[in-house]
This record gives C-alpha cells, structure tokens and sequence, in this order.
DNA sequence: TCCATTTTGTTCAACTGTTGAACTATTAGT
DNA sequence: ACTAATAGTTCAACAGTTGAACAAAATGGA
C-alpha cells in the first residue's frame, strides 16, 4: 500500500471513531432512563445474550481490568438488575445472570434505542448497512487478536 | 425494507459497536504515555486539526455538557499542552490552541497509535478500508443530524 | 439608551468507570 | 503436601460526566 494513503486512511478513521463514539453514547444515553446508564445498557445486552458468564470473561471481552468489572456488577446488583451465584464446581467462580427484573427493564430499553438506531439506519441504503457491519465485525475480531499478540 | 431484517441489523451493531469502542479504546491506551488518557488524545488532536477553537464548539462536537469541556480542558492547560486565550471581539468566548508542548507531546504520541491502527487496517483489503471508512463518516454525519433535530 | 434576554464559560457536588496494588479464597500441578 | 496459578474483591486515586447555580459579556427591542 501507498504510505500516503494508509496515512491520510488512519488519520480519518481515528477522527470518525472518536466522532462517532462520543455522539452515539450521547444519543443512545437519551434514549435510556436515568437510571441506566450508557454502559450498563451494553454490559447487561451481553450478559443476556451469553445467558450467564464471568467477571474474568466480561474483563477480557472489553478490554478493562477485572475491579473495573467488580465496580460496575455491584451497582447493576445493588439495582437487582443482575444476579451473583457462585459457581458449584469451581467455588472461586462468581456466575453472573440477568434477574427477572434485569430482564424486563433491558427489553424496555430496548425499544427506545432499537427505535433510535433505526432512524440512523434508515437513511442508508441496505446493500451498504450489510457490508459495513460485516466490516465492522471483522474489525471487532482483529483488534481481539491484536490484543491477545501482546 | 423487512422488519427481520433491520433488527437483526440494529441488534448487530449494538453489540459490535460497543466491542470495538472498548477494545479499540484499551488499545490506544495502551500506545499511549501514562500521562496522556484516551480521551485527551482524541481532543488534543481535534483541537489541533481545527487550529483553536472553543469549550462550546468542542461541546456540540462530541456531545457532551461545556462543563464537562471545561474539566478536561482544565487537566490539559495544567499539563502545559492546551493554551486558553480570551477572545478580544467577543471577551465571554474562550479560544483553546495547542502550546509548542503540546503539539510535540500528540506528535509523539501519534507515532505510537498510528502504527498501531496500522497494523490493524493492513489486515482488509484497501477497497474495504475505503468503503468502510466512507460509511462511517457519512454515521458520524447522520449521527449529528439526529442529534440536531432533537 | 436601558433593561431583559441570551450566550459563554466556570464552579461545585455527586456520580460512573477505570487502574493497579494488595488481599482472600480456591484450585491445579507437580 | 505445598507451591503456582486462578477468580474475584477491596481500596485509594484518578478521569470523565451531569445538572444546577452562578458570573460576565453581548444582543436586541422598546
């Protein structure tokens, strides 16, 4: 590849991510009730779609240590949006699930923000919406293994 | 276009976009000096791309309240990397620009990160990169017109 | 011109998310 | 059996954020 364009390519997509994080929270933040925030909507998401998993897991998934996790999961239960259990084979693994309660409120939420990422996605052309995702989920799963070279 | 298909969509997008802003966040960082955080980075660099500009421009930009601009804004005059000028036409307006400091600091740092983002992007084929990158420049525009219209 | 309104930015308390070191409890590997 | 490694918590110290209250300056009608 040319330098000059992987250059002029790496600084645009650094301008654009950070763009785009910081207005997407922003956006999907009104979307939530006060009392979820940004970062538990997505926490909680995950959780209920791997069913049950573990601080370790929820740490190396995203990047962050494992007390960053401890701290977000004691507000989350505090709330009784999410449930603690040790696990019976291995005592020192902490199992965390969604509650009931945890349930109801994620799918409320879910519809506003479904309804809010729609709008966004509407004013693209689908053949485009396909394509940049598949991109973009192979970006997930490069910078994972980026990651796991260190 | 058919409802299966867009929540499909919507759910995808909210589960990646959230994966790659965590890791590709814990990646830079990890470029990064100690001294300098992910976020101050990003705003260092946007202030330096815009020549100066002020708490409320950076505000709107990245969705954020100006009091939120102005702790951070804080932490970089402290540095010495982020200069705060009264502006003499309009003396409530408040013009931030990068000292000499502070463009050395993000030209260094900038060698770190761009050799990282470009180990990541040599591994998609360059039409991919281009379509991708366009894609997601034309998000950040919708993104600012949603909120716009709010 | 005068005064109310708007705009720009700051301060403050309170909160969320994060790190990294020190710690406990449990398991695994010889 | 004992040392290693693993899973998770606690704690102090930060960065980033909100929202309300505030000060200072500019604007715009009457």
């Amino acid at each position: 590849m040319a330098g000059r364009n992987i250059d002029e390519w790496i600084d645009r997509y650094l301008s654009v991510s950070f763009l785009v994080m910081k207005r997407g929270a922003a956006l999907v933040k009104d979307s939530l009730c006060e009392e979820m925030t940004h970062d538990q909507y997505y926490l909680l998401r995950y959780i209920r779609r791997r069913g049950a998993c573990t601080s370790t897991e929820l740490a190396a998934m995203f990047g962050v240590n494992k007390s960053a996790v401890t701290a977000m999961t004691n507000r989350l239960v505090d709330k009784g949006w999410l449930r603690r259990d040790r696990d019976e084979r291995d005592r020192r693994v902490v199992v965390l699930s969604l509650t009931e309660q945890g349930e109801a409120w994620i799918a409320e939420m879910d519809r506003n923000v479904y309804r809010l990422v729609e709008e966004v996605i509407a004013r693209f052309p689908e053949e485009e919406i396909e394509t940049f995702i598949r991109t973009y989920e192979r970006l997930a799963h490069v910078l994972q293994e980026v990651e796991e070279a260190k």
